[in-house]
DNA sequence: TTGCTGTATACTGCATACATTATCGGTCAA
DNA sequence: TTGACCGATAATGTATGCAGTATACAGCAA
């Protein structure tokens, strides 16, 4: 009986818990930058001690959505302009770099899901569900960020978008979308066509294209 | 009296320190990967409590330093030879990047202490000082992966090189370190002609000299 | 009103204590 | 001898308590 072993050690830590949560609640926007976490606070909310919730805070700072300044607290980091630039110049390199390597990898399947995708995020786009969009668009680059065979690059595109979601929530803005859609349109065929330069070139415009919208977005707002 | 705020706060916390301590621990190959690091031994050690001591391990962990199974304990990261060889893919395309956006920021000061580096390494070489050869080395590359202006690409590629220092010990072999020196002064010149393509090629070219390198040395031992 | 000062409060950093779970060794049966 | 079961031991996960420090606010002086 094979079938027992699934589902065992389910167990998340309360640590591991309050990490996904708070990550959750900022990349949201429900704690917006700047804005102050206080270990008491969220011990009491919660209704566990502090322990688990300090342990959180260390693997929250390191990975860069908080800021804590000693004995004074914790502040749910902010990003500057300058971030979201050298965020997409980063994506940019890293999905251009994955999308020429993963060429030779993808498979027919792949590709399919790729397409299949877009035309959800098509849908999404119909509907006005912008949660949607973006998690379509992320699964999107995620095909062929994952099979470019680096684990490390993966891992890295992988925290880079997570930490810029909040702010990738103003992108899908009506009359923008639209252009990065067809963006991947291209993509998909340069992927068809095997052709690694023309995938990277694609990819690495389809960032820029992002990078020049949110930055455009910020200005105004 | 302005002086006198100066040196204020210079108080690390415990968990800064142990932190540091640890990893230069595993840096450094006194703590060999797949080595068990458990909590009470290490609080015995340095003769504090064991809170410091976990809050440092949530650290140590989401840099990848270490490996943490809940309700099993930590074990220093191990490193597979397909680790390495994405590592040095990584570095290539972020510092061949950060190389050629350099090449517009680099100041004459810049490329100087790059030479004289360049010439400390050799210094460090006739005296078989493994650990300064490779400390000038990362300062060297450091130059222009700073100067590059990209703020999350230097501390990516900060962490990167940090993670794999403890492999690349066994890189200063005899004969071996020669070439490395000969591209940088090629590195260098590329940089006084402000040629942002050649840099970028020649970067690249160093980082999978080193990747060759390293994976011949693994291979054997 | 404005600015400084002192106290009170609240929060962080660390230590300690308890609960739960994994590991190791021994005993016993086949 | 081998394998399984079971208890002892030790380590991890969580809670709580205490010391030191930053913040807030009230009171007082100019």
């Amino acid at each position: 009986m094979p079938k027992l072993k699934i589902q065992i050690d389910n167990h998340m830590t309360l640590r591991e818990k309050i990490v996904e949560t708070i990550r959750n609640a900022i990349v949201n926007g429900q704690l917006p930058a700047g804005s102050r976490v206080a270990e008491p606070d969220l011990a009491g909310r919660f209704g566990i001690s502090r322990t688990p919730i300090r342990e959180a805070f260390r693997q929250l700072e390191t990975e860069g959505f908080i800021t804590v300044i000693p004995r004074k607290g914790a502040i749910v980091a902010s990003l500057s302009s300058k971030d979201v630039s050298d965020f997409y110049d980063l994506k940019a390199i890293l999905e251009g770099y994955a999308a020429r390597s993963a060429v030779e990898n993808l498979t027919e399947k792949d590709i399919a899901k790729m397409d299949s995708l877009n035309h959800q995020i098509e849908a999404a786009v119909a509907k006005k569900d912008v949660r949607k969009v973006l998690a379509h668009h992320n699964e999107f680059h995620d095909i062929f960020v994952k099979a470019c065979g680096n684990e490390k690059l993966h891992t890295i595109v992988q925290s880079l978008v997570m930490q810029f979601q909040r702010f990738r929530l103003i992108l899908a803005v009506p009359g923008r979308i639209e252009g990065s859609i067809q963006q991947h349109w291209e993509i998909i065929d340069a992927f068809r066509k095997r052709d690694g330069a023309l995938a990277e070139s694609l990819v690495q415009k389809n960032a820029f294209y992002g990078k020049k919208i949110l930055l455009q977005e910020l200005a105004k707002g």
